[in-house]
DNA sequence: ATATCTGCAAAGACTTTGCATGAGA
DNA sequence: TCTCATGCAAAGTCTTTGCAGATAT
């Protein structure tokens, strides 16, 4: 681990939200000048093949990385985009239903079509409060 | 509706899966050889707009487009992803129970973050059989 | 005529790669 | 020394835009 990674890691874990890979260049450079773009991108593929942080799509044209775990253990990814203005909420209510549904539909899947499931997602589109009245 | 239109609409339609922009300008400059990949992403701008198609991300980098709807009504939007050749299964098993439990959670998300719900999206990844052995 | 649609080429946004420098074992 | 990490610049992909010609009403 070198500082760079390092300080990678640390905008990420301490991020409350999906950061693109030019918001945690701008969060590291402003500490580290040295640090560039380039570097970020190779260490967040670093941190992706070490199971540490997950890449996501909302739809915007670029990717958005968080976490893969918590300090309680995994993180739900589940998630609830504005159309509108690109906002992502991460929510944590419900998800008891849902664990043990995807669970057993997970496990189903991989019975079914010969896949190793090691992952899902689940997201929701619609419009925040905002949003809604603007259009 | 014009003739590029149309004759994109139709691929959509009959294609199985999730073509990418460049699948659908494959088949159609194979008929029409006139017709430009420009237009093929204008018109999937217009198709979203008016309903018909969505887009999708399955982290390869490059739009999937698919019907929003087929003939016997909502197509769901339930996708096996293999995360090492990028095959994409679209299930339809134990669509029910998860359709109960998303619609329940799409309204107790509404309520609680005032959002207007508009689509869901549910993704499994995994390793198909053939990725599984060569890992 | 007037508005819309189209293809080509150019531009744009995000990401990856080549290469020489620099740091660490 | 030898390996690995890094930054810069260049290249690569996918997508969007500018513009002039074609098409349709």
């Amino acid at each position: 681990m070198t500082l760079p990674r390092q300080e990678i890691f640390d905008v990420l874990s301490s991020a409350e939200s999906h950061l693109s890979a030019e918001d945690i260049y701008l969060n590291v450079h402003k500490k580290y000048p040295g640090v560039g773009l380039t570097t970020v991108y190779r260490t967040l593929e670093l941190l992706i093949g070490m199971g540490l942080i997950r890449r996501f799509d909302f739809g915007d044209g670029r990717g958005r990385y968080q976490l893969a775990e918590g300090p309680k253990g995994k993180v739900h990814h589940h998630h609830l985009v504005c159309s509108g203005c690109g906002k992502v909420i991460d929510y944590n209510e419900f998800i008891d239903d849902e664990k043990e549904l995807l669970s057993k539909v997970g496990k189903d899947l991989s019975k079914k079509y010969n896949f190793k499931i090691l992952e899902h997602e689940l997201t929701f589109f619609g419009l925040c409060e905002k949003c809604k009245k603007n259009e």
